[in-house]
Order: structure tokens, then sequence, then C-alpha cells
DNA sequence: ATTCTTACA
DNA sequence: TGTAAGGA
């Protein structure tokens, strides 16, 4: 077939990205200049942008319409990338900071949506994200339910998994931790709520309490287990035993959580290969 | 000559 | 944010 105007990662110069997303070339420097807008591939004299340069302008006009101002977009986009930020807070919205302990929303334009996930957006994922409850429609904006899950679904897709397998996997994670957190509740129901009403103590005070001893658990067994799953896949002589006791096999150091969140974040301005 | 940056308004 | 001047 000939060449069809689904094109490839076209690229675009200056001028043209600004005409396409109806700035002046002047005002593209200055996005660039405040950390807007990544920067443009160098090919010695010129710059070269694309897709995702027009995405993420499209992105800060709506949010200029919006009302925000320049520095918050930065804010709001540094936030985003990096992670770790509680973005609903810096968008005002309400109950992000709620004293509970939910997940963050993330509220977002379609545009954003389709700029972090760029061609992975298609009908089937979005109907099994709101399917999941992870994201829900309100108004032309899309929320999500959780900032950490967002950004680990990104980081995931960007390393080359599919988001549709991301979301498979979700569905799997969420119906083995449905399970675990019954576990949970049934064993303080039956053991400690019990007691602290005759004791006339605060029933929902004590869940509370006892609550981050599931998180613990979970924390302490799902990384016992996958060094178990990582030995056993890189090949090595997994020690037969009881699980629980692994001789002189003390938790690594680094744990697989997010400690560090800049995987991909300020470093380096070289991003997904090509 | 073209494309982009720097500097100034 | 527009525009003029200058480097590569």
């Amino acid at each position: 077939m000939a060449t069809s105007e689904a094109d490839e990662v076209r690229e675009y110069r200056m001028a043209e990205l600004a005409e396409k997303a109806g700035i002046t070339v002047r005002t593209l420097r200055f996005y660039r200049e405040r950390k807007l807008l990544p920067p443009p591939r160098r090919e010695g004299r010129i710059a070269w942008y694309n897709d995702h340069h027009l995405a993420r302008l499209r992105t800060i006009a709506a949010l200029l319409e919006r009302g925000h101002t320049l520095g918050g977009i930065a804010e709001l986009l540094a936030a985003f990338e990096s992670g770790r930020r509680d973005v609903g807070e810096l968008l005002g919205l309400p109950g992000a900071a709620a004293s509970w302990p939910a997940e963050t929303p993330v509220r977002l334009r379609p545009e954003a949506l389709a700029d972090y996930f760029q061609g992975e957006v298609t009908p089937e994922n979005l109907s099994t994200s709101l399917d999941l409850g992870y994201l829900a429609v309100d108004g032309d904006e899309i929320v999500h339910l959780s900032r950490r899950l967002l950004d680990v679904s990104h980081t995931l897709v960007e390393q080359g998994v599919p988001l549709a397998a991301v979301l498979g996997a979700a569905r799997e994670v969420r119906e083995h931790v449905d399970a675990i957190a019954e576990t949970f509740v049934t064993l303080l129901r039956t053991h400690v709520l019990a007691d602290a009403m005759e004791r006339g103590e605060d029933v929902g005070e004590t869940m509370e309490q006892l609550r981050p001893l599931a998180t613990s658990v979970v924390d302490a067994e799902l990384t016992m287990a996958m060094n178990r799953r990582m030995r056993a896949e890189l090949g090595e002589a997994p020690p037969r035993g009881p699980p629980g006791v692994a001789p002189g096999a003390s938790e690594p150091a680094g744990r697989y959580g997010s400690e560090s969140p800049g995987t991909y974040g300020s470093a380096a301005p070289g991003r997904t290969g090509q």
C-alpha cells in the first residue's frame, strides 16, 4: 500500500508545530524555556518536535482555557511526570487531601490521557478502565481514581507493556487483593471487634488502628514472594525450604518500592529511544 | 539562505 | 509576546 496519511512518528519544525497548535513560534520557545514542553530532538541546527509535543501543547491550551497560570501548569506537568505529588490538590480537587487513607484522584482532559498513553487509549481499554472503576467521566474531563495507579500504568506502558495487558493484570490483582481484604476484615471482626465493643471502645478507631497491619503483612509477603519468583525466573537454585524461613536470605536492601519516582524524570532528555 | 537564539522593547 | 539582529 502507498503511504497512507495515518502517519508514523511525524516530526515538525518550530513553525509547523506552532501553526498546528495555534500559537506563535515565540510562544513555543517561551513554553520550552519554562519547562512546559519536553526538549525537542536536536539535529544540529534545527529542532524537531513530534506528536507528543503537539498533544502537550493542546493540553496546555486546555489548561489555560480553564484559567490556570503558566507557572501552575508547569508545576502540574512536572508533578505528573515525576509522580509522587498530589496533583489533585494542585488542581484544587475536593477530597483530594482527605483525611481518610484513600487514593488521590487525578482529573485530566482526554487529550492529556491520550498524551500519556499515546496510541493505547482504545475504546476497549477505556471500557476496561471504566469497568474496573479506574476512570470516571466528569463532564468533559476524565477522573482517574488513583494517581499512584495511573503513574504505574504510565511507566509500564512506557516500558513496552501493552496497556491492555496492564489492565488485565490489574483485574487479577484486584481479585486477589479483595480476597486478602476479606481475610483481614474477618479476622478483625471475629477476634478484635467483639472485645472492643465489650470494653466500650470506639470500634471504628480500633479498626483504623489495626488497618496498617494488613498493609505491612501484604508488603512483607509480597516482597518475599517476588524474591522467590524472581530467583526462579533468573534460574537461580531455589532454596527448597519452608516459606518464610529463608536461610541467610535477609531482605535485599532495595525493595520493589517507590523510592525513586524519577525513573524517567529530569535527568536525561533522551526518553523513549528510537 | 534558512533556522533558531539572544536581546531588547 | 513581538521583533530585530546575529551565529551556525
